[in-house]
RNA sequence: GCGCCCGUAGCUCAACGGAUAGAGUGCUUGUCUUCGGAACAAGUGAUGUGGGUUCAAUUCCUGCCGGGCGCACCA
């Protein structure tokens, strides 16, 4: 639709001489100015060879005649308003129809093919074995997960990849600290790990790593140990071989519990442990190539040779150890090979943005043939603050991204109305609940953004949640329900009165969701459900919905029918699922 | 010091260079409680600051003020 107007825009400037590659066409802000809307005879009337008298409005009188003529199907008005712009009013007939379609195609109602025949890779999450799971790796969670969705939904195939750094500093921090357990956590005996669940195991290994890291800064002895045991590690040190085996298996698998509740399912695990030694190997011959230099008995690479705004970093230290950078070679290499992806997206915290861009920098100037440097796109996550100052979570520990979620969880599930839930059921729908709560939290502002978290607000019952989301659909689904006990099928009935804004903006889902693609923008869909959640509300409130009585039911449950099937596909592809009852 | 990002109602966030800057929350008031009130409706209230470009600037450029992050052997 959208093509066929822009298309009869560009004959008709072509006719006053005027020819432009794009052609701004977009929804009014205020629905009652039109569907679409048009600026061309504000920008096209500086163009003219001899503009009109009148100014831009007459020109945009000229220009609307001529599309008149033109009988756009499905265009039912076309009027000038303001300063010059063109509006377009469509047919009922155009939203019934778009209307239709929603039911007929279901779940796949909204699916685009901007990347039909791609192979995208989304690579987030990353969290490091050893260490706590925490809330920055929620938030990249939440944002890959739903930029995989969104991404799959233009057509792409999307390999999921996590990251993961087992190895340096951080694991002999915790081995050091399980080695030793200084403040004699769980009264366990040093050198060996608790009996329980992986979480728990896990939680005790923090804990470690957390005594560890605090004797680093303060105990020079300590510090010594450590960065010996790092260097001992770093060569697969026999004695310390199954400890670290053993460690870093029961963190990964307390990482994939957490990973199951949030809905992710990864494809493929990378390991920085893996990357060093092809890494090292990469830098090492482009060093003979060229690429990078030698400074300090370290290699480096002097970004700024080729864009002033970058930086020199070390891609081998003088030890002739791989750093990140190295590693990250390693991986490029590596995950081209595996999957030869045409885009590599990764999210990471914003503090590695300039450091991305250095390491992007040097393989460009190492691949140039392959393409990689132009394959890779690159999106950074902000911090979550603390409304309220309450730093710690309900155990008094500090926030991990896990105590989050089952904090949240825990709320919710004292706030849920009882429905004569079993327990099972009951814990069922508290996480899938929570999970969203917290998910909207994430996704409702824009990616590189810091977001402020405030525990009780968010999992308040009014207002902008991912609860108001899922109740609205729970709401729809319920009538429907009601109306197939009355037996009163949907039915779209085709006349003006049945095209309201309401209707108007569940036909708007696949553009949004095309949006969310173009601009990496979650966020887009998740005003988009808000205001289509809002307006449900309200259709549902104007008056009932089921009754045998009104001869528009059946319209209206169509209507119901769209909005539900709408809102589905909309909350999967933020990653938010969907509960039985709630 | 240099580079990147940000500054919008009391608070948390939107706005593809466009029309009267939108939501939620808070506060004030109302609906209804017959399809699920975790709801609906109304009122209240904002572009840090000085220039510039444009028919049109929250948006682009620039000065200042304020905040975050990064800038060599950590990840």
């Amino acid at each position: 639709m959208e093509e066929k107007i822009k298309q009869s825009i560009k004959n008709v400037l072509e006719d006053f001489g005027i020819s432009t590659e794009t052609i701004s066409l977009e929804h009014p802000a205020d629905m009652s100015h039109g569907d679409y809307s048009t600026n061309v005879a504000l920008v096209g009337f500086k163009k003219l060879q001899s503009p009109p008298a009148g100014g831009p409005k007459t020109f945009a009188e000229e220009i609307v005649a001529k599309l008149r003529e033109q009988n756009i199907s499905n265009v039912a008005e076309i009027s000038i308003a303001g300063p010059g712009f063109i509006n377009f009013k469509l047919s009922p007939k155009y939203f019934t129809d778009e209307l239709a379609n929603v039911l007929a195609d279901g779940e796949k109602y909204g699916r685009g093919t901007a990347l039909q025949g791609k192979t995208v890779m989304v690579e987030y999450t990353q969290p490091n074995p050893f260490k706590p799971f925490h809330i920055g790796h929620l938030m990249s969670n939440a944002i890959g997960e739903s930029l995989s969705r969104i991404v799959e939904n233009q057509g792409a195939k999307v390999i999921r990849a996590n990251y993961q750094g087992d190895i340096g500093l951080h694991v002999a921090k915790a081995i050091y600290g399980i080695l030793k357990n200084p403040s004699n956590h769980s009264g366990q005996a040093a050198g060996a790990y608790p009996k329980g669940t992986p979480a728990e195991v896990a939680e005790y290994i923090g804990k470690c790593y957390s005594d560890a890291s605090n004797l680093y800064d303060e105990d020079m002895a300590a510090k010594a140990e450590i960065d010996a045991l790092n260097k001992k590690l770093y060569y697969q040190d026999v004695e310390l071989w199954s400890l670290y085996q053993e460690g870093r298996q029961i963190t990964l698998e307390a990482f994939e519990e957490l990973y199951k509740m949030l809905g992710t399912k990864f494809d493929v695990y990378y390991f920085e442990s893996a990357m060093a030694e092809e890494g090292t190997k990469l830098v090492e011959e482009f060093l003979d190539k060229g690429v990078f230099e030698k400074s300090d008995g370290a290699v480096v690479f002097h970004a700024e040779k080729y864009n002033p705004k970058l930086h020199t970093r070390v891609f081998l230290t003088s030890a002739g150890l791989a750093p990140y950078e190295a590693k990250e070679i390693g991986l490029t290499v590596r995950k081209f090979a595996d999957y030869n992806p045409d885009i590599s997206l990764v999210d990471t915290a914003t503090e590695q943005r300039d450091y991305m861009m250095v390491v992007t920098e040097a393989i460009r100037q190492m691949f140039p043939d392959k393409k990689y440097a132009e394959r890779m796109m690159h999106v950074t996550h902000g911090m979550m603050r603390f409304a309220s100052g309450k730093m710690s979570s309900r155990k008094g520990n500090i926030i991990t991204g896990e105590s989050l979620v089952l904090d949240t969880v825990a709320l919710i599930s004292e706030k849920m109305t009882d429905r004569g839930w079993s327990l099972a059921e009951k814990t069922e729908v508290s996480e899938i609940v929570g999970v969203a709560s917290i998910k909207y939290s994430i996704l409702r502002s824009k990616i590189g953004s810091d977001i402020v978290y405030d525990v009780e607000k968010s999992i308040s019952t009014e207002g902008d949640s991912g609860p108001y989301l899922q109740y609205a659909l729970m709401r729809a689904k319920s009538v429907l329900e009601k109306a197939k006990a009355e037996k009163i099928s949907p039915k779209i009935s085709h006349t003006a009165e049945s095209v309201g804004d309401f209707e108007k903006m569940i036909v708007r889902f696949p553009e949004v969701a095309l949006r969310a693609w173009s601009e990496a923008e979650p966020h887009h869909l998740i005003t988009y459900l808000t205001e289509l959640a809002s307006g449900f509300n309200s259709y549902y409130a104007q008056g009932k919905i089921v009754d045998p009585t009104d001869s528009h039911s059946p319209h209206k449950l169509a209507v119901t029918s769209a909005f539900a099937t709408v809102m589905r596909n909309g909350l999967s592809l933020v990653g938010i699922r969907i509960p039985e009852r709630m």
